[in-house]
DNA sequence: AGCACGCCGACT
DNA sequence: GTCGGCGTGCTC
């Protein structure tokens, strides 16, 4: 007898596992994993639909008390089956509950949140409705004076708010309507994502891209299916590539999903695909309601569209034939998702790619290390692109040694080479950007006199002083009001240490008073559309100067801009973490990227304390190799990715000695193992320690890591942590997995 | 989510 | 005692 395990296709967190049926004869053959079925579902046995997550031939608990399989929904079963065999991919090598990988993958929840949207309607006038209350208060029927009270106010309300917050039960508002007191309306509603444009005809391409293009093109023709890196300078016109290679698929009749991160998914941007593929493009972002969301996911579905373009979650757009997967920007740290499963889209997009016969293409300026190894090593093919379009020439990029100017006497921000060459600039009435590569952190408030730092009562993080005057919490939004006195001594000398962007503001208006300037990062950019408008409004040379963090140096071109300056290099390298370095040599080459372009000249001025560093003087040369080469034999000495493999361990509890106490255990326990040679050579256990924020919300955290030389020795230990946090669940402790991180805890 | 079961207060 | 509403728990 074969058994299934299925999922089903109702969302709500008590449904959060899977009912094992039995499958009738006749189905035994024709049924697998993924399929879209009919089951009998509940007392009423209600024919509810489900996917199918597994099949097995023992029953897993009394076979007696299991129901049958209806039938197969042949419809849909192509793009789900492999959307469940990648989940089940995902949740193996992330590691996460196979019920949160596919929630990630199919847009279940989206599903019956959108076909169904009920609300409450009252039915009755406001004085007939005015003697129902009277009677239902008389007969102590809690219940229906509760909802028909709130009726009376609101005249409509959220099927899902009444049944949540008012608790009041289905059944209750059933006899409503039976006593027609209320009507339940369902209403379904579609929306149409903005869509237009002529299209524009193919560009031509350069020798380069054409090689790169056509040597894509002509793999996909022979049926050769691979993972292309294709390496380009800024300016290089790799998109270009990605649409011709697109062109081909879409001829093909099959169609492409193109990633882009979050911060680059701009008007411009979107446009160009537009242009060249009209109205078979739909684009996603995170501003899309969860409705447009669906949408769009459906008109994939029917066919209607062959090119979607958005970040990280557009990777599961449902494709019946997907050709290609254009990753852009393929190092961006925004590719790794940060709640379970932690999935990186690079790899995740491969393996996609493998279950549909599909191509994969990388693209950056400054790829990840884990791409370009993988290049070197002959898994991916490499492509070069090494001219700017347009005959744009590099820019002149120049090192100012911090330390020098301090010797010097400039106590001041900005050095000499700077200042002059801003005004030079301004003189000339040319645009300046001015770059803080670390987030929007403006200062915290200390005291001067005591060293005394105001911190987040729920977090172990300082408060921040924001716009006016307001003190918050990054972490977990606690606010309280700024204050004159030292709560420590009492002393009147505190203030904020404005390191950030604002300090540079001040101190730019000081010194050209006459230069009007915008700034942007995470304070100016909180109100919607406000990131647009700075940058449109410096695009159109309302301003002179740009002061901002990562932002302003993403995907933007400034024609204008001549110079672009770099404040503190050393900022994002002393983060403490294996990828410091890495970020810094991308942060500084892109930026290095902003200046000069058209037929202006540009200009690029690292200021940094570290002029010797190999992350500063490879960016400023523009050395994409050199830098690699260093960071590599780095990484290979310590065993970090991608030389090696690692994992973090992190557990949270709200008390500080149950996630001690919980994270020592498990780490004793696998250290034991590991000590025992039980996962295979070469696994290392790092901790436990604090976290680098060791509370946030008044959860602690507790966290080690472990690094391995091989993958299956990671997947192994994972799978081992896993059954251990299972075999000893404890209420209020939880433990996350995190397989290669990007970032730091 | 939706259905049934069992508890509890109201009333012939 | 019974009737009917309301919350709770379970669904392979």
């Amino acid at each position: 007898m074969k058994y299934a395990n299925i999922i089903v296709n109702i969302s709500h967190e008590n449904l959060d596992k899977t009912f094992q049926y039995t499958v009738p004869e006749d189905m035994a053959g024709v049924i697998s994993v993924g399929d879209y079925v009919t089951i009998p579902f509940g007392r009423g046995n209600k024919l509810i639909k489900g996917y199918v997550l597994e099949l097995t031939d023992e029953a897993a608990c009394d076979p007696l008390r299991l129901k049958s399989v209806v039938s197969i929904d042949t419809d849909s079963r192509l793009v789900e089956h492999k959307l469940i065999k990648l989940a089940s991919w995902m949740k193996q090598t992330y590691g996460s509950t196979m019920i949160n990988a596919l929630k990630v993958v199919l847009p279940i929840k989206k599903l019956v949140k959108e076909k169904e949207e009920k609300s409450i309607v009252l039915r009755l006038g406001s004085d007939e409705a005015g003697e129902r209350l009277a009677m239902y208060a008389k007969k102590h029927q809690t219940a229906r004076e509760r909802l028909l009270k709130e009726l009376i106010s609101e005249g409509r309300l959220d099927y899902r708010l009444v049944t949540a917050k008012l608790n009041v039960s289905p059944a209750t508002i059933k006899a409503m309507e039976k006593q027609e007191v209320l009507s339940i309306e369902k209403k379904r509603v579609y929306r149409n994502a903005a869509n237009a444009g002529k299209r524009a005809d193919a560009v031509v391409l350069n020798d380069e891209q054409q090689e790169a293009a056509s040597s894509i093109i002509n793999d996909i023709n022979s049926g050769i299916r691979k993972t292309y890196l294709i390496h380009g300078i800024t300016g290089s016109g790799k998109t270009e590539v990605y649409m011709e290679v697109i062109d081909a698929v879409i001829r093909q009749g099959r169609q492409a999903i193109v990633l882009i991160p979050e911060i680059a998914l701009t008007y411009q941007t979107v446009m160009r695909f537009l242009k060249r593929f009209g109205d078979r493009v739909s684009m996603m972002h995170s501003r899309l309601s969860d409705g447009e969301r669906f949408d769009q996911f459906e008109r994939a579905r029917k066919g209607e569209i062959s090119v979607m373009i958005g970040p990280r979650s557009a990777l599961f757009t449902p494709f019946e034939d997907l050709g290609l997967i254009v990753i852009d920007e393929e190092h961006e740290g925004s590719y790794k998702s940060d709640n379970s499963p932690k999935y990186h889209a690079r790899e995740t997009a491969i393996e996609l790619a493998h279950l549909h016969g599909a191509s994969v293409i990388l693209g950056s300026a400054t790829p990840s290390l884990e791409a370009y190894k993988k290049a070197l090593d002959g898994e991916y093919k490499l492509f070069t692109l090494s001219k700017r379009i347009g005959d744009a020439t590099l820019p002149k990029v120049t090192v100012t040694d911090l330390k020098q100017e301090l010797k010097n006497g400039n106590r001041s921000m900005f050095g000499e080479e700077l200042k002059k060459a801003m005004e030079e600039r301004l003189s000339r009435g040319e645009q300046i950007m001015l770059f803080l590569n670390r987030r929007g952190y403006a200062g915290f408030v200390s005291c001067r006199s005591c060293g005394h730092v105001i911190k987040c009562p729920h977090c172990d993080v300082s408060l921040a002083r924001h716009g006016g005057r307001k003190l918050m919490c990054h972490y977990c939004g606690y606010e309280r009001e700024d204050t004159n006195v030292c709560p420590q001594c009492g002393s009147g000398s505190i203030g904020a240490m404005r390191a950030g962007t604002e300090q540079v503001e001040m101190n730019v208006k000081k010194m050209f008073p006459y230069a009007s300037v915008l700034r942007m990062d995470a304070d100016t950019t909180r109100q919607k559309d406000s990131y647009e408008r700075i940058l449109s409004a410096f695009s159109n040379r309302e301003a002179d100067i740009l002061i901002g963090t990562q932002m302003i140096v993403k995907g933007h071109d400034f024609p204008y801009v001549t110079l672009m300056g770099v404040l503190i290099a050393d900022m994002s390298l002393n983060a403490g973490d294996h990828r410091a370095a890495e970020r810094t040599f991308q942060l500084l080459t892109q930026a290095a990227g902003r200046a000069g372009r058209a037929d202006l000249k540009g200009e690029v001025i690292i200021q940094t304390y570290q002029p010797e560093h190999y992350a500063v003087k490879c960016a400023a040369a523009q050395d994409y190799r050199g830098f690699y080469d260093r960071e590599i034999a780095y990484r290979s000495l310590a065993g970090y990715p991608p030389a090696g493999h690692m994992l973090a361990v992190l557990t949270e509890s709200a008390s500080q000695d149950d996630a001690r106490r919980y994270c020592e255990a498990l780490a004793e326990t696998l250290r034991y193992d590991i000590i025992k040679g039980r996962y295979g050579g070469g696994a290392a256990l790092i901790g436990p320690s604090d976290a680098t924020v060791g509370r946030i919300n008044d959860i602690y955290r507790k966290l080690f890591y472990l690094k391995a030389p091989d993958m299956s020795v990671i997947v192994r230990i994972r799978d081992a942590a896993e059954k251990y946090t299972d075999e000893h669940r404890e209420k209020g402790i939880r433990v996350s997995f995190d397989v290669d991180p990007l970032k730091g805890y």
